[in-house]
RNA sequence: GCCCCCAUCGUCUAGAGGCCUAGGACGCCACCCUUUCAAGGUGGAGAUCAGGGGUUCGAAUCCCCUUGGGGGCACCA
């Protein structure tokens, strides 16, 4: 195992988004590529936003990837592994404030007595003064006496870090060489809240100094707060770990993604049927490609292919139709039997939700593979595409029964010779290749265009006009009820109001 | 407002000075296959490489400026 050490640490503040996903998967295979060390870490030091429900949907959503972490949390439960923890910041809040003290000891920190409303009031005038906002640094110099005043009002004090005046720069891995004024970056900021819990900044340095973490790879809006990190690790003492800033996941107007204009979180994508493999093909190639025109990869491919420098530095806009495509691609290249168990869970949805009478049996459902695994955009499409063989009735619409170039005594009347065609077939050679010649033969004697027979017999038996192939339909829909809704169709148009 | 980042077909991208009259993929169009729908195959439209200056014998590739876009500036992460 080499020492490259790299993380992902989300906040479980909503579910996991699907630029989360993409940002891990980056220092996943970052990791296994060199290997390194992929770290989980909580940051769940909000506790106003975070909950335990988001925490678990971060950690399933993250498996179901196929990712797998070598320290962290457990993906399962409660728990966590590894010789760094703990992995969840507010497990270790003591630390966070004997560093902040440590800080403050050594005149790197201060303890800020402003109000918030004292701070709201000074951004509004600045904002109203077009001066960037930027903290005043009113507190930086207090005496003993002017705090022991405050301490008396009853002031509690947050902690801040003295930023300083001196340039701060660093070399990102996928921009190169970037520089900062650290007067530019909003003065003293805090580290501790009045309530002497973290803040973000602070925490993700400690964590990330105590973790031993080597390459920092995250999104791009972070490289304006690397600065202060960068700060923060210097002050800390520690060794300043390498960067690489991720290009944005986009909306279609190119600001960054948000749930506001796309599905943002993995789960609505699951629960639609996009496959782990799609997820990760396409993702993966959302800001990185493999410098050829090979775009279907595997995770396993990736893990020995993936580097950081084929990564785009612009931002890329989520298209959901190529992720469509991708999905397709993998579903066409699963095996049957994975396939059958990846379909169940979306039939007993489709049951669930009332859309299908019953659940077809593993044997069905293999019989039929071959017409559905080229058809099947996503696994969700599962009950749109042959939901018809699983409901007790079909109402076709009259008017769609009859073809175009037909009138409804011709559709009748074709309808009823079908019947017969099939009927005597029989039960005991019901198959595809039995069923074809004498319907095609029947076209021919009547003068018949086969399509539109066939079409005629596709509505009759499944309510609808586009379906997978006529003979392998009626084959699983079964001798029986095929007739029945024959039988049924051919009434409904008898029946049916002269239009 | 200030700071930072970015810029090749509508979209994802190849391209690291001559291989580029810019390649691939998604999407779109046409044709083939075909009982419908897909899948697949073939072909097509689609980028004066944001614009302007340099550097160079030669620039999509290097430099500068402009423009455009984005991100960040919390007792959020």
């Amino acid at each position: 195992m080499s020492d490259v050490r790299v993380r992902f640490a989300p906040s479980p503040t909503g579910p996991l988004h699907i630029g989360g996903v993409r940002t891990a998967l980056f220092n996943y295979l970052y990791a296994r590529r060199h290997g390194g060390t992929f770290v989980l870490r909580i940051e769940d030091t909000d506790v106003a936003r975070s909950t335990r429900e988001y925490e678990r949907d971060i950690l399933t959503g993250l498996a179901w990837t196929g990712m797998t972490w070598d320290e962290g949390p457990e993906p399962h439960g409660s728990g966590e592994h590894g010789p760094f923890g703990p992995y969840r910041q507010m497990e270790k809040l003591e630390h966070y404030r004997d560093v902040a003290d440590r800080l403050v000891a050594a005149g790197l920190a201060y303890p800020c007595y402003c109000s918030p409303e004292e701070l709201e009031a000074e951004r509004k005038r600045q904002e109203t003064a077009h001066e960037p906002p930027r903290y005043s640094g009113r507190c930086a110099a207090l005496s003993p006496d002017e705090r022991a005043a405050f301490e008396r009002e009853g002031r509690k004090p947050a902690i801040r870090f003295r930023v300083g005046e001196r340039t701060v720069g660093f070399d990102d891995l996928i921009r190169g060489p970037v520089e900062f004024d650290a007067r530019n970056l909003g003065g003293d900021f805090i580290i501790l809240r009045a309530d002497r819990t973290p803040l973000y900044h602070f925490v993700v340095v400690v964590d990330d100094a105590d973790m031993e973490i080597t390459h920092v790879i995250r999104g791009e809006e972070h490289v304006s707060n690397t600065p202060k990190h960068i700060l923060l690790f210097e002050a800390l003492g520690h060794t300043v770990p390498r960067f690489a800033h991720l290009p944005l996941i986009l909306n279609a107007d190119r600001s960054k993604m948000s749930k506001r204009m796309n599905q943002t979180a993995l789960s609505d994508y699951i629960a639609q049927g996009f496959t782990r493999e799609a997820i990760v093909n396409y993702l993966v190639l959302l800001g990185w490609s493999t410098g050829t025109e090979e775009e279907i990869l595997s995770l396993e491919d990736l893990e020995r292919r993936f580097d950081l420098d084929h990564v785009q530095k612009g931002g890329a806009v989520f298209d959901r139709e190529r992720l469509e495509w991708v999905n397709g691609q993998w579903i066409r290249r699963l095996s049957h039997e994975d396939l059958v168990d990846r379909l169940r869970p979306f039939l007993e949805a489709e049951q669930a939700a009332g859309r299908i009478d019953r659940l077809p049996t593993d044997e069905e459902l293999v019989a039929l593979l071959p017409v559905l695994q080229e058809r099947l955009p996503t696994l969700g499409a599962i009950g749109d595409l042959v939901g018809f063989l699983f409901v007790d009735r079909v109402d076709p619409d009259p008017a769609v029964l009859v073809p175009k170039r037909w009138d409804r005594d011709t559709a009748i009347e074709a309808l009823r010779a079908a019947r017969d065609t099939i009927a005597a077939v029989g039960q005991v050679s019901y198959e595809a290749d039995e069923l074809e010649p004498p319907l095609r033969e029947l076209t021919e004697a009547r003068g018949w265009k086969a399509g539109d027979l066939f079409m005629a017999i596709r509505v009759a038996v499944t309510g609808r006009t586009a379906t997978p192939p006529l003979f392998d339909t009626l084959v699983a829909l079964g001798y029986e009820r095929t007739l029945e809704r024959l039988d049924r169709a051919i009434e409904r148009l008898a029946g049916a109001e002269v239009a």
